[in-house]
DNA sequence: AACTAATACGTAGCGTGCTACATTTTAGTT
DNA sequence: AACTAAAATGTAGCACGCTACGTATTAGTT
């Protein structure tokens, strides 16, 4: 009987959860998982200490998901959070040695996963993978977080 | 600047996301989620009693994730757990009166969704949608949870 | 019959996502 | 200057994934 095992919602989930595994895989030996390493990726390309509305604008998230990446980073001595001065309602991330070492082998290994994801489609395919994606984004509404910020989004 | 915003992980999860959610709202009137109504469904279309594997089985997910689901489902008095007389470790599912009453609806439900998230798709593009998902999940080298179960997976 | 394997499920504990509410600080109004 | 509104983060509590380990029952071996 055929009833959701090869339906999109399901092909999604298990898409979803074992790119998300082998990125953690792949990420083990620095004892980070796939979504605090995304953030570590996303740090490396930043010069100035972000604050974490700008994980939250950047990867879609509510402030207490990231508010829990960040603590466990900092706890691990990846990064360290500090007030700014200049308004005592920010934090600034700061990324300490540890996390700057990793920088290079992240932004390999992200890199690495998204070929992986789309081996063997002909380039034609790769392109209409993402732009289906959207599509299907879109079809479903979207990401109320992505809403939330993307008035304020002007880069 | 483009680091992981359009990337297919990216993408992935906020479908995936977004999808989960369509489904919830669609389901709330019947204080549902949507992994629980996707179970509700599956057991719609069982006449005999399935145990906790065959959930496993079927949306390849961990014992344990399925406990919870099921446990829930019972709290809620859509299903009663029964431990089977013929083989003392097995439960058997039975769906109880107010989860037979959301079935018809349930089918609806499901289905309305995966039509949305193809909508305005070509037949094509439908068709290939499905297929690179599954060659993306094959590329990624799959579910383990699947992988232990597809040996028994006769039918 | 007793011992070992395998099977089915339970429990503990964790990561990552969410909503809802609370707190602190800044900005804007009067 | 005081009052209100907005902004940034914190905390509580939940759902749903997982792994790892424990327990009970059955099956298979000797």
């Amino acid at each position: 009987m055929i009833f959701l095992k090869y339906h999109y919602g399901h092909l999604l989930r298990i898409l979803h959860w074992c790119t998300d595994q082998a990125m953690t895989n792949a990420l083990e030996t620095m004892e980070l998982t796939a979504a605090q390493g995304h953030i570590m990726g996303y740090l490396a390309h930043r010069k100035e200490a972000p604050c974490p509305r700008d994980i939250e604008a950047e990867f879609q998230l509510s402030h207490p998901t990231v508010s829990g990446l960040l603590s466990r980073l900092e706890q691990k001595g990846f990064i360290e959070l500090r007030t700014d001065p200049d308004d005592r309602r920010c934090k600034r991330i700061y990324v300490l040695s540890k996390g700057i070492e990793c920088h290079e082998l992240m932004h390999q290994i992200i890199l690495e996963n998204e070929e992986r994801i789309v081996s063997g489609f002909t380039p034609e395919e790769q392109e209409l993978f993402g732009v289906l994606l959207q599509k299907a984004i879109t079809n479903m509404g979207g990401n109320p977080c992505h809403r939330r910020h993307k008035e304020e989004d002007n880069e």
